[in-house]
RNA sequence: GCCCCGUUAGUCUAGCGGUCAGGACACGGCCCUCUCAAGGCUGGGACAGGAGUUCAAUUCUCCUACGGGGCACCA
């Protein structure tokens, strides 16, 4: 047995390929078959090297180990889809011969207005069909004159498609719902669908384990491989993990990225865990949910069909819980030994160092002046006040935006930051300022509430230094954090009467009982 | 709008016709304790609604509601 994860080199590691690809490893070391990691990397705008080395990295990190793969290479490459343009310019040949595609030269400008028009209408929207029964030596000479074409599946347009899915039985689908796809794209890469069953066809793939996202879809796989004359793989559909809203877990909602995880310090091995749980469940002797197992265990119990479909939410507060559960198991020597190698094997270390370095008096300082680098959870806590852009500031001159706008202003900040392609103490510089200056607000003062949003502190090292030291991931996460806070009126203001108590409570302390 | 999937407590789940509906996170209380955690005990809390099938439905079927996903030259 054959199985594979494809992720797309686009943006940061996300928690679902790790998900996915913690179920098909463990189902292929079930069985003594192979687990198969390719880049699909067919979208030219967006996918980058840098994302696919993070995915290699984080995949690692969490403790997954793949048979074959770009960059373990295997008998069945290059497992990189950019690589295999002459594969799919073959295959693609083959479908326009035997008449199941054919070539379509209808501009994006005439698609979007029948789409538009389709969707006016209530309609479906989908390919028309203009170019569909073009005649074959006409398009053939069109295509060789260098006439942008794209190249379309010829989907049937009577009777129905049963996707046999694993987990949920048969799913019928009406063959006049599906679109003809397009197979290859006017660059001359394939798109998702081709590019998927050339690839694992070629590949001995023999189980799609995959999102549920794509249960739509597979009727046009099956479609390829029945045009192709192939043997359709075994298809299971996996839930699709959640935010709280029960909505597909996105970076707006939750930290999807895997990096965020590692840099909190969430044990990988809690992580894994943590996820062989989302959807599955594994029992005790006295038939008791177990909660805590090893990726050995996971695998050798594992059983596909055991998995629920409701969608479960990613639930940060049980995570915690596990790794908390992870730590307090260690010998402390262990213990000692991945602390130090979390700081050790992260990247920012060295940075921190640096940073932290002019502000010691004693190696025993270190720790103080670092934590803000390393902690996980930032509760709002003494300094909250400064959410409220300019609140904070001691100038008279100094102009407060109130809740809406600071949310706004911190909104305003992750999308900037997000949107950097070199995460360098320069470009985070410009970006804040830009954003600063968007909310109207004195440098000085728009630039604390950052500082304390990334630090917990207002006094700290510098703060462009400081985020890109703490690096994009956790940065993003906690400018978020802060501004669901200040979409929470609630939230805050029980926040700060907590840490004026704190502080009243503080200053009696220090200064004995008030007087009467 | 159309198509598809799903629905046990706030959350993760067990259950596959007859169960006091089990476990876990979170939450409350008590205990332990110099604090905080951890730990122990304990409490509240769920079968979305309605028809049907059946001696018997959380479990099977249908309808409704709700949630989600898909409908791209993105994956």
């Amino acid at each position: 047995m054959r199985v594979r994860i494809a992720p797309s080199p686009t943006g940061d590691p996300h928690v679902g390929t790790g998900y996915i690809g913690l179920f098909n490893q463990a189902f292929a070391r079930h069985h003594g078959g192979q687990f198969v990691l390719r880049i699909e990397d067919t979208d030219q705008k967006r996918s980058t090297l840098q994302s696919e080395q993070m995915i290699y990295k984080s995949l690692a990190w969490l403790g997954l180990r793949w048979d074959e793969g770009p960059d373990v290479g295997g008998p069945f490459g290059p497992y990189r889809q950019s690589e295999r343009g002459a594969i799919y310019a073959a295959a693609t040949q083959t479908l326009l011969d035997n008449g199941t595609a054919y070539r379509c030269f209808c501009s994006a400008e005439r698609l979007d207005a029948i789409r538009q028009d389709q969707r006016d209408r209530k309609e479906t929207p989908r390919y028309d069909g203009f170019c569909r029964d073009l005649d074959r030596e006409q398009s053939r000479l069109r295509a060789e004159a260098g006439q942008t074409h794209v190249v379309r599946l010829r989907m049937r347009t009577d009777g129905e498609s049963i996707v046999a899915d694993a987990l949920r039985g048969d799913v019928a689908f009406d063959n006049k719902q599906i679109d003809d796809q397009v197979l290859l794209k006017s660059d001359g890469l394939p798109t998702y669908h081709l590019a998927n069953v050339v690839d694992d066809h070629h590949m001995h793939i023999t189980h799609v384990i995959r999102a549920e996202e794509w249960l739509n879809s597979t009727p046009k796989h099956l479609a390829l491989y029945e045009a192709f004359g192939w043997e359709p793989p075994v298809f299971v559909h996996m839930p699709l993990l959640r935010n709280a809203d029960k909505s597909k877990i996105s970076k707006r909602k939750n930290p999807t990225s895997l990096e965020f995880y590692q840099r909190a310090g969430i044990l990988p091995e809690a992580m894994l865990n943590f996820l062989g749980l989302m959807g599955y469940s594994r029992k005790d002797e006295a038939g008791n949910d177990l909660e805590k197992f090893s990726l050995q265990e996971f695998t050798d119990d594992l059983d596909l069909t055991r998995i629920s479909l409701g969608g479960p939410v990613f639930d940060l507060r049980k995570l915690d819980w596990l790794n908390g559960l992870y730590l307090r198991t260690m010998t402390p020597e262990v213990l000692v030994e991945r602390c130090l190698d979390f700081l050790r094997e992260d990247e920012r270390y060295q940075g921190v160092a640096r940073l932290v370095q002019e502000r010691l008096t004693s190696l025993g300082d270190f720790l103080h002046h670092a934590e803000p680098f390393f902690e996980s959870n930032r509760p709002a806590g003494l300094a909250a006040r400064h959410f409220l852009v300019g609140s904070g500031s001691r100038k008279k001159t100094a102009i407060k935006l109130n809740r809406e706008q600071s949310q706004a202003f911190f909104e305003d900040c992750v999308t900037r930051l997000e949107g950097l392609l070199q995460w360098s103490h320069d470009a985070i510089d410009a970006a804040l300022r830009q954003a600063v200056a968007q909310a109207g607000v004195q440098v000085g003062d728009g630039l604390m509430a950052v500082r304390v949003a990334i630090a917990g502190r207002p006094a700290a090292p510098p703060l462009f230094e400081t985020v890109e030291v703490v690096g994009r991931a956790l940065t993003l996460h906690r400018l978020r954090q802060v501004a669901n806070w200040l979409a929470d009126p609630q939230f805050l203001e029980a926040e700060i009467a907590a840490a004026s108590q704190e502080l009243a409570a503080a200053q009696l302390a220090l200064h004995g009982a008030a007087p009467e």
